[in-house]
DNA sequence: TCTGAAACGCATGCTCT
DNA sequence: AGAGCATGCGTTTCAGA
């Protein structure tokens, strides 16, 4: 399950493959040293036990007239586990909140959200963010302009770790 | 190039690989209504054109050891363009920062950050991003617990938009 | 658990519509 | 621009070390 230690050869497809999802097996098993098909049945076991989660192209949200990504600062006036849950469930059911973290601090949540334009968020915002049971604060930060946007984890981190304490 | 016009294939396909961005191009094809070879091709264009950026398996950050995920709002002394690009070229070389966004209001970035654990976050905070020059303000809030974590954009949204406005 | 061989299915170029 | 066909390559199973 997840929890098994990974090899270093499991570390290597995982890094492979979060930087290129697509690539075929024999490039894979190429790249990480085996033949192909042990390589094989290593992917298959990383993504049955939960180490991937899946594959996804990225597509590019401006062209396709996702003009604007906005985060949502939203403070809850209760905090009891059953609110913050009934929240949590909300976002999951708003197609332009595409993340919902739970923070420690001022705020109860950020939200990253996206919008073809200005005014539909604004009416996502007025008509169903505000008006949600609960929601005391919301405070809003347009994106001027996204400046790094690398998915997954930093896998070079990873194995300098690894090497100092293995 | 990125700017023609998408028809409902071309989003069907977008879409779908979105959604599994490993899917072999005959099921894509089956699923999309056409044979595999135009099928092919426009996933190349869509490649070409930028509307597909890549691809990346998703990996869990938790499993593999990165513990913690923060977002850190960090303001500077000066917002003239030279020290903006600065401080995102900064940001683009440090590996725990997996994404670094411009907003308007009254923090300048947003950075959400990954970390092996609490220390090794406190480390990069006071030994980098802290001793940054022109760095004026950090507030850092750990992520609690992830409640929606979508990739991408809602196809749905932008199909029944385009079916009100065609 | 790996490698190597072999069967099968997919990717992809070509041609025709 | 899409369909059908052909072929070379990738995927996947199986046997054996």
């Amino acid at each position: 399950m997840a929890g098994t230690r990974l090899d270093p050869i499991d570390r290597k497809i995982l890094a492979e493959l979060q930087a290129d999802g697509r690539m075929t097996n024999v490039e894979l098993a190429k790249r990480v040293g085996i033949s192909a098909p042990p390589c094989l049945r290593r992917v298959r076991t990383l993504e049955e036990s939960g180490y991937i989660r899946g594959y996804h192209a990225n597509v590019n949200a401006r062209e396709l007239g996702f003009e604007v990504q906005v985060f949502a600062m939203v403070g809850l006036a209760s905090q009891a586990e059953s609110d913050l849950t009934a929240f949590e469930e909300k976002c999951r059911n708003w197609p332009l909140v595409r993340e919902c973290h739970m923070l420690n601090g001022e705020v109860d949540f950020l939200l990253k959200c996206v919008a073809p334009d200005l005014s539909s968020f604004q009416s996502f915002l007025t008509g169903q963010l505000l008006t949600t049971p609960n929601v005391e604060s919301v405070k809003t930060s347009l994106v001027i302009r996204p400046a790094k946007d690398e998915p997954g984890v930093p896998f070079d981190v990873l194995e300098s770790r690894l090497k100092n304490a293995p």
